[in-house]
DNA sequence: CCTTGACCTTCCAATCATGGGAAGGTGTTG
DNA sequence: CAACACCTTCCCATGATTGGAAGGTCAAGG
């Protein structure tokens, strides 16, 4: 299988698969003798993990250990859940934060009577001194 | 005002005052003898309004849409009204996004034993065929 | 036999917002 | 005069991804 059709399988482009690969996400894979990237189930199968794992947004650091736990049999669950865990309270995390940022969107836009003429409080709003919008 | 006190009082730093200037979202502006930088009230409520956006999540391109408006006293608010919902929808979008990629973990995480065993849904559904997490 | 087209290869650059740091100038204080 | 706290410009790194250039490989068809 080339890289080409392991794309389409995975949903991973052949771009990042090379990246991947250069970043020691996966291993250096077989080479046909013109040097064409080869790919069989096992690749695959590691190519939709990672897939999943991006669309779930992990970190490519954090799949790294993920995929260090998938192929360790040694591992505990524990170890995984731990990782998963504190994802997770990023992504809330962040949740939390656009909320902020769209409720005070949302009280700006509100406010404005967005007709012809200039007074806009959106504009005072932001031209006023502070917004809370949470983040940095 | 030397830079270090406008990044002081406005919250946006030295370094990325400098960038600002120099990717024209706030003017060349004034320079001492010594070839410092001089900011008065007026840079200073400018790079306020800056961090403000920012804070809202606006990207440095919708901000120098919204400078120019803020800028141009024949602006109608309608402009900035759009401006602003369209990026509402933005974060809305991707609040979305988000709310279903922690659903989906919370679900793996909720089906994890996290104990000693190397058994885990976690790895199982990253390994399966597809993930819900929006995105991409 | 040669061309066309669809693959593949590597390498370099751009995106976005920000920070780090080097190398050097300026200015005040002890 | 030295120390220190500023300032200047310039280059590089981050994270994930895409785009493109320049070139090699291979199968089908004229």
């Amino acid at each position: 299988m080339q890289i080409g059709a392991a794309a389409e399988a995975s949903g991973v482009s052949a771009k990042m698969i090379r990246h991947y690969e250069s970043i020691g996400l996966i291993a250096n894979g077989a080479r046909r003798d013109n040097g064409y990237r080869d790919y069989d189930q096992r690749d695959l199968h590691e190519l939709r993990f990672i897939r999943s794992a991006r669309d779930l947004g992990f970190s490519l650091e954090e799949i790294r250990a993920l995929l260090d736990l998938w192929r360790n049999k040694a591992r505990s669950s524990r170890d995984v859940y731990a990782l998963a865990a504190r994802h997770l309270h990023q992504i809330e995390t962040k949740i939390t934060e656009l909320q902020a940022m769209s409720q005070t969107l949302r009280q700006l836009l509100h406010a404005c009577h967005s007709d012809q003429r200039p007074e806009c409080p959106i504009l005072d709003g932001l031209g006023g001194e502070g917004i809370r919008g949470v983040h940095r």
